[in-house]
DNA sequence: TGACCGCCCATAAAATACCATGCTATCCCA
DNA sequence: TGGGATAGCATGGTATTTTATGGGCGGTCA
């Protein structure tokens, strides 16, 4: 399996999204996914935030595999598996790296003219770009806290 | 993975940005940095100051890695991920070893005329020239006061 | 019939690869 | 030791390719 930082997706692009709902994918990204293997990226509409959790086949098989590490008869595994796998959308290129958001998945976002991709390393998310603008600067607060906990680790993990 | 101290970034090299933007890597920096891996540097704007964190591809992967380690679901771990690998720029060297530095970055350094490579071990930082010139001074006062601290260490690790 | 979807092609701008030059420091040989 | 050859490097300009984005056309399903 592909896994050097060459299969990650780093940066942050403001794309349009045509008449047709079409939206490109950053080159950088579409040569971070396994195209060849599957031509699709996997969309999760994100519990927690306006966003969509996205990957390649390989972001999703990793999600899957560690719920299927789970106890088969747990109510966690159940609801995950309801709450991942069948709210995720399946979503093809075409020809020139372009998807068509399910619309359902543009009301979650809140996307119109325009989407932002965010990398995030093994995976990436998509966003309105104000509204990603609007948690960055918060954000940004918190990271600098964590990122301090990084360089000095305490014990009990914890970082507040 | 190559771990020498050939694979090390020292001294301070101030090299032209070109009309097009590119600017020269110091020769001594691309031998440092796994191009044949990765034909690219990664750039984080600093959150502290206004520079640019830089390294090579182990140097990126390393500080995922670290990433990785934290409960995928902490808030913590979101934060950093966007502010670290939202905010990277992957920048590709051409055959004679210039890098392009998308606009934002410029700003965020303050870079026009021309830029400053400093090596930091593990990593390097792009600076304007007159703004790191202007750190320097206060810079020493510090380093002069941790060198003294390396020689002698006191038992509670007290640095300040 | 009409909205929608998958395919194809067109284009302008931007990114990138390619080629050329001048400078500097180094090496080598007289 | 000195001077010419040489190699490496920063830098400048030009050509080629990507890439984002636009639109057209035929088929499909409601």
């Amino acid at each position: 399996m592909r896994r050097g930082a060459e299969t990650l997706f780093f940066g942050s692009y403001v794309n349009k999204i045509d008449a047709k709902g079409r939206l490109a994918t950053p080159a950088l990204f579409r040569r971070a996914l396994d195209l060849e293997r599957v031509n699709a990226i996997y969309c999760i509409p994100s519990t927690e935030e306006p966003c969509l959790e996205c990957g390649g086949v390989d972001y999703i098989e990793t999600l899957m595999a560690s719920i299927a590490e789970l106890d088969p008869f747990s109510p966690e595994r159940r609801s995950l598996e309801r709450t991942i796998a069948a709210r995720t959308s399946v979503v093809s290129l075409d020809k020139e790296g372009r998807v068509v958001l399910p619309q359902a998945l543009r009301d979650h976002a809140g996307l119109n003219g325009e989407a932002m991709f965010a990398g995030l390393g093994r995976s990436f998310q998509i966003w309105n770009p104000a509204a990603f603008e609007q948690v960055t600067e918060e954000e940004a607060r918190i990271a600098g806290a964590a990122k301090l906990s990084l360089r000095n680790p305490t014990p009990n993990g914890a970082a507040s």
